[in-house]
RNA sequence: GGGCGAUUAGCUCAGUUGGUUCAGAGCGCCUGCCUUACAAGCAGGAAGUCGUUGGUUCGAAUCCAAUAUCGCCCA
């Protein structure tokens, strides 16, 4: 047996047991019909990503969730995977190859998509490799990447489906277009800022003579104005309607269009009309039939079509210039500062143009019905459920998804056309001819899916779907959704919307939703503030246990925690206190072989730390159930910590040290062992590496009956079921009685400053029931709270420090000790407490209203903590003219 | 503009269906202890008018309304 040191290193642990774990395959899972499944599936980190402090913060949960069922007796799937990330990896590589002085275009799309291959392949595994640092317990085997064949197949398969059925379409529309990423993006990925601008009041001159004044934030996009608008209602306006006006610089001739759009109160009422570059001036568009002028192309630069003097420019340079030349042509009449929402790039926060292009969509109403009505009839529920309200509003109202990127890393859209026929048609593999004329000359649509039209399938494509194998008969639906708030909208609703439309089924039946990890003030956490800690950096400190410790149990129903690398600390400390009580067990005496698992008679303590740890287990079972993790985990601590370190430990050293009865040392020990290794177990889904690490030393003494099943590992041993006919309610009555003297007699003596070496007498007065039981435990009093002389009397004892413990009194004459001016304050602090509750008390029955309306049973109650307080008040008072 | 969350001890946060001293935990603080598992520890202690105002109720940290401050989401 090596010599366990004096504080824990998971340094020296964890490695070796996550390895261990993992040849052992003990995370693997098979299609067991026997037994229930119990699947999570891993949201998918971008594949070009580290791990941050969000990634524990889920895993954590999420691998105590599965560790738990495992330990359930159910197959538990824990699926990870990657996510190809199609602009985020794009973005990578292209960086790294302009280092290289290479540019994407330069390369071609093969070639450049040889080296995003390439890329993945030497830097995609380090997020997994960075969870299993962490002890994640997933199916590593079963792992999968969203540009994995299967996966790659499943999205055409899903593609082809909806184009069949008419839900995918193609059109010229405007959609938000990032000019630094050179691709459309949907509305889900555009940050609206509140950004400070100006609103710019601009004359546009009449045909016929004179002018009138429209109000824009973005004076750039007049190039391309195609009309001014006004509302039909709009008095002031109603005669131009139909007239020309004169737009600035170019000198184009456009007609003034009445349309209920405009909002009569915003600027002068009159706005101007530029189709190609706002979405609802492409509808006014749309209405009046005017043509759309793109004047900025998809780099953000001005077009030929913005004229000689602008072409070329950069749409800011633009703005500025055009203002100037307004301002010299005397045409700006004034400008107002005005703050509005801007859209930018989520990826890169580059502004948004909208912009006019060729897209697919997907037609999101039919989708979006289904999944209101899951969420509505309560087969999917969010925990917690206020998520509900916001995910149920956004599909109300729901808006068609923009799913095609001017990308080249990404599913190809499955989408040809011959090119001798103009045939187009929809495949899931790569046709060889047109099928209405046979012509081998098809043209495959150049763009790709937005990354999350695959990630939205990942419940059942990692499983295989579209074919329905054993796995996805089997696993699918699963359980739970562990997932951020801040992708309810990109993943969760649409992964709802494609499992009811693709599998008829809601791919799990709870969506637990996470607070977010942000800084000590409150700030999210991001490279450019650096105010990011770093989950590897903490595990290497505190240990991947302290790191699992800690977020789990600051996580409260979804809020945000703010975190301090200092608060890993507590987890720290809990590991370490687990350790030095094992330490403490392992250190004892015991034979090679257990022949007895408890003592011959079990003591008051004995029946107490069963009953407080079937209470334990009973509060685990029930807080696991409604995702109270945090709950569920400080049951296990303050029992572990406190009544298990704290109070049994300290209770049975005298029958462990030098006890001359070795069947009840034996015994004692069997017991506490056996107490411990429950709890070892009972926290392993939280804290794996400390728990597996003591439990093979634990399960590895012969002779004691731990029902350990094979293979040897902690993970996979059954979770302690509670047992409520193990509850001993009269010794848990007992035992707070004895800790209620105990800590009486220590307060006295803290209070009165005698020193640990000076031992006392004890002496109880009162409730001749109570006085026996804890003078039947004589030898805790010893040990505890240092008495070394117990007497029950019938004699009041004065000048004696006291204290009143229900209807039992405690004295302790300290002979030359006590401080009769400290005992007086002592006992008249307690007095005027007593008094205080007494008052309030006395209130409440006095109120006439209190008692007619009360429950009888609530009346009685405070009539008997009255009687109670009444009681312990004479005697404190007593007591205190006993010291006059 | 609409919706949501937060506001409780010096700090970070719990507090379920209103009713047991319900006002709690961890950290920090104060006092005493290197008691043969653990100073990352042990024992004891101090500390809060539960954001504000009003209401419902016999009774409110808890329910309702208004309000303030901070934060988030949507438009």
């Amino acid at each position: 047996m090596p010599e366990l040191a004096k504080t824990y290193d998971p340094t020296q642990v964890e490695d070796r047991w996550y390895r261990f774990w993992e040849e052992a395959g003990l995370f693997r899972t098979e299609v067991r019909p026997g037994r229930r499944p119990y699947c999570i599936m891993m949201p998918p980190p971008n594949v070009t990503g580290i791990l941050h402090m969000g990634h524990a913060l889920q895993d954590s949960i999420q691998d105590a969730l599965i560790r738990y069922h495992r330990m359930k007796g159910y197959e538990a799937l824990w699926m990870p995977g990657t996510d190809h990330a199609g602009i985020a990896t794009q973005n990578v590589v292209e960086r790294s190859l302009k280092e290289r002085g290479v540019s994407r275009e330069a390369m071609g799309r093969e070639a450049f998509l040889v080296e995003v291959w390439q890329w993945k392949e030497k830097h995609g595994g380090i997020i997994s490799r960075q969870k299993r640092r962490l002890g994640d317990s997933a199916d590593w085997s079963r792992e999968r990447f969203t540009m994995d064949e299967g996966m790659s197949r499943a999205v055409a398969e899903a593609f082809v489906r909806l184009y069949d059925e008419g839900l995918v379409y193609r059109g010229h529309y405007i959609v938000n277009w990032c000019p630094r990423c050179g691709t459309a993006i949907s509305d889900e990925e555009v940050d609206h800022r509140e950004t400070r601008g100006h609103l710019w009041y601009v004359r546009y001159l009449l045909k016929e003579g004179g002018f009138l004044t429209v109000a824009t934030t973005r004076p750039e996009t007049m190039l391309g104005d195609t009309a001014v608008a006004v509302n039909p209602e709009d008095e002031r306006y109603r005669h131009l309607v139909g007239k020309m006006a004169v737009l600035p610089v170019l000198g184009r001739e456009i007609p003034i269009v009445a349309d209920e759009f405009v909002d009569p109160k915003f600027g002068t009422g009159l706005v101007k009309v530029t189709p190609a570059h706002d979405p609802n001036d492409f509808e006014i568009g749309r209405r009046h039939n005017l043509p759309s002028i793109t004047v900025i192309d998809s780099r953000g630069i001005m077009t030929e079509a913005a004229g000689p003097d602008y072409s070329g420019m950069d749409r800011f340079e633009a703005r500025e210039a055009l203002v100037e030349q307004l301002t010299q042509l005397e045409l700006l009449e004034k400008i107002e500062d005005h703050t509005h929402a801007v859209g930018h790039c989520d990826r890169c926060k580059t502004v948004i143009e909208p912009y006019l292009s060729q897209q697919w969509f997907v037609r999101m109403k039919p989708l979006a019905e289904p999944a209101v009505a899951a969420v509505k009839e309560g087969r999917i529920k969010f925990v917690p459920p206020r998520w509900e309200k916001v995910y149920l509003s956004w599909l109300d109202e729901i808006r068609d998804w923009c799913i095609s990127r001017q990308l080249w890393w990404g599913h190809r859209l499955p989408v040809y056309t011959c090119a001798d026929c103009g045939h187009e048609f929809a495949a899931v593999f790569t046709p060889e001819k047109c099928p209405i004329c046979g012509s081998t000359h098809l043209e495959q649509d150049p763009d790709v899916l937005d990354t999350w039209f695959s990630s939205w399938l990942w419940p059942f494509s990692t499983l295989g779907w579209p074919e329905e194998n054993d796995a996805y008969r089997y696993f699918y639906p699963t359980q739970v959704l562990v997932s951020g708030y801040d992708i309810i909208f990109f993943w969760i609703a649409r992964m709802i919307m494609a499992g009811l439309k693709f599998t008829g089924k809601d791919p799990f039946d709870t969506v637990y939703i996470t607070g977010m990890v942000k800084d000590e003030q409150g700030r999210w956490m991001s490279k450019s503030l650096g105010n990011g800690i770093d989950p590897l950096e903490m595990i290497e400190k505190y240990g991947a246990d302290a790191v699992r410790y800690s977020l789990v149990v600051l996580t409260t129903e979804g809020q945000d925690i703010k975190l301090a690398p200092s608060r890993f600390e507590m987890g720290r400390n809990f590991a370490n206190k687990i350790w030095n009580a094992a330490r403490f067990l392992l250190m004892q005496e015991r034979p090679e072989r257990f022949t007895r698992q408890q003592p011959e008679s079990l003591e008051l303590a004995d029946r107490w730390i069963l009953s407080r740890l079937q209470n334990m287990l009973a509060t685990v079972e029930d807080r696991v159930g409604r995702y109270r993790l945090n709950e569920a985990l400080l049951a296990i601590y303050d029992f572990t910590w406190h009544d298990f370190c704290d109070w049994y430990l300290e209770l049975i050293k005298p029958r462990l040290y030098d006890n001359p009865d070795a069947a009840q040392r034996e015994g004692v020990l069997a017991l506490a062992f056996r107490v411990f290794e429950k709890a070892l177990r009972a926290l392993h889904p939280f804290m794996p590496f400390v728990t597996e690490e003591l439990w093979q030393q634990v399960a590895a003494l012969p002779g004691l009956h731990l029902d350990t099943l094979e293979p040897k590992s902690v993970m996979v041993q059954q979770y302690p079921i509670p047992d409520r006919d193990q509850l001993d309610i009269q010794a848990e009555l007992h035992m707070n009685l004895l800790q209620d003297v105990i800590t009486a007699v220590r307060n006295i003596r803290a209070e009165m400053g005698v020193p640990p070496s000076k031992k006392a007498t004890l002496v109880l007065w009162g409730n001749p029931e109570k006085a026996g039981i804890v003078q039947g435990q004589g030898g805790m009093l010893q040990r505890l709270a240092g008495i070394d002389q117990l007497l029950v009397t019938e004699a009041k004892q004065s000048h004696a420090a006291s204290a009143v413990v229900g209807d039992l009194e405690i004295f302790i004459p300290l002979e030359g000790l006590i401080d009769l001016d400290v005992e007086r304050a002592r006992l008249d602090k307690e007095i005027a407490r007593q008094e205080g509750l007494l008052k309030g008390i006395q209130g409440k029955l006095a109120n006439g209203a209190f008692v007619a309306n009360a429950p009888a049973e609530v009346v009685e109650k405070e009539r008997q903590k009255l009687a109670d307080i009444q009681a312990t008040l004479e005697k404190l008072q007593r007591n205190r003219r006993s010291l006059e």
